[in-house]
DNA sequence: AGTCGCCTGGTA
DNA sequence: TACCAGGCGACT
C-alpha cells in the first residue's frame, strides 16, 4: 500500500504518540509478522524498551528502541499502524489486528494488516537484514544530487519504471508514484534507460523529488486502503496527473489517459506527452 | 526478463 | 465469477 509520502506521513502522525513512550507488553496475533525469530522471542526482546525515536528508511517505518535494538515494520500493501488511546475505542479495534504493543500511558500501538503481506524486523543497531541494508538512496535527502541519480542508473537497459521501482537503485517510489513522475518528466515508462538524454533524465530527477514532495505535502494518496498513525486518509488522490485516470482527459494535451499492464503492474500514462 | 506466490476484499 | 489492488521476493 504505502510509498513514501505515506510512510512518512504515517511516522509524523506518530512520533508525537511513541517517542519517550516504554513498550509495557506486547501480543502477536500472526506468526508469519515476525521475521527471522519466534513471536515470543521477539515479544520478550521489546518488553520493557523504551521507544527512543522512530525514523523512516525508505517503505520501512524504524523504531530506536532502548538497547540498541530496532524494529523495523513494512506495511506492505495493505499493513497499518495506528495508536489507539486509552486502549479502548480510539478508534475501535481493527479486523486483521494482528500485533499490540501496550504502551505505558496507557495507548496501545496496533499492526493490522488485511493482507497478512507485512513484515517486522527486530536487530540491533548496526547490523540491519540484508533487505534493509540494500536499499539505495532517500531522494529527498539534500545529498542526493541529479549526479547520484543518474550514477545509479548509468549503463542500465531496463525501462526506466522498473528501475524506478526497484528500491535498490533509489528508495520509496511504487507503482502511483513513479508512474506520476514519468507523466511529469513527459517519459514513457518502457523507455530503456539508456536511452534517455540528460535533459530527460534531470526531468525525471526533479519530478521524482516533486511528486514525493507533493504526496507528503498532502498527507499521503488513499485509493482504498491507507490511513495514516491517526486513522486519516490522505488527500493526494484528489492531485494525481495520471495513476487511475484511465480515460480521463491529459492535463498537458487533452488526450486520453492510457493504462497498460507493464511488468505486472497497472500503468497509467500519456501516449501523447510521454515518448 | 517474465511470472507466480503471498492474502483478502472490493468492484466490474 | 473474474479480475484487480500503494510490494516484494522467489522462482523459471
Amino acid at each position: 500500500m504505502p510509498e513514501l509520502p505515506e510512510v512518512e506521513t504515517i511516522r509524523r502522525t506518530l512520533e508525537p504518540g511513541v517517542v519517550q513512550r516504554t513498550i509495557v507488553e506486547g501480543e502477536a496475533l500472526l506468526a508469519k509478522l515476525i521475521q527471522n525469530q519466534t513471536a515470543s522471542d521477539f515479544l520478550s526482546q521489546i518488553r520493557g524498551r523504551v521507544i527512543l525515536g522512530l525514523d523512516r528508511r525508505g517503505k520501512y517505518l524504524l523504531f530506536q528502541l532502548s538497547g540498541n535494538l530496532v524494529m523495523a515494520v513494512h506495511l506492505r500493501m495493505t499493513g497499518h499502524l495506528i495508536l489507539r488511546k486509552n486502549g479502548l475505542s480510539e478508534p475501535p479495534e481493527a479486523k486483521a489486528t494482528y500485533l499490540k504493543l501496550k504502551l505505558d500511558n496507557g495507548t496501545e500501538l496496533h499492526y493490522v494488516d488485511q493482507r497478512k503481506f507485512g513484515k517486522i524486523f527486530l536487530f540491533a543497531a548496526g547490523s540491519a537484514p540484508a533487505a534493509l541494508s540494500k536499499l539505495g538512496p532517500e531522494p529527498l535527502a539534500p545529498e542526493f544530487t541529479f549526479d547520484i541519480f543518474q550514477k545509479r542508473l548509468a549503463g542500465r537497459k531496463l525501462a526506466i519504471k522498473k528501475l524506478l521501482l526497484n528500491q535498490e537503485i533509489i528508495v520509496g517510489l511504487g507503482n502511483i508514484y513513479t508512474d506520476e513522475a514519468l507523466f511529469l518528466a513527459g517519459v514513457h515508462p518502457a523507455r530503456p534507460v539508456d536511452s534517455l538524454t540528460d535533459e530527460e533524465l534531470k526531468r525525471l530527477y526533479s519530478s521524482i523529488r516533486q511528486v514525493l514532495s507533493e504526496g507528503i505535502q498532502w498527507r499521503g494518496t488513499t485509493k482504498r486502503d491507507y490511513l495514516d498513525g491517526e486513522g486519516k486518509p490522505g488527500a493526494y488522490q484528489e492531485q494525481l496527473r495520471v495513476y487511475d485516470r484511465k480515460g480521463a482527459p491529459c492535463l498537458k494535451c487533452k488526450n486520453m489517459i492510457v493504462k497498460m499492464n507493464f511488468g505486472g503492474r497497472g500503468t497509467h500514462f500519456c501516449p501523447f506527452c510521454q515518448v
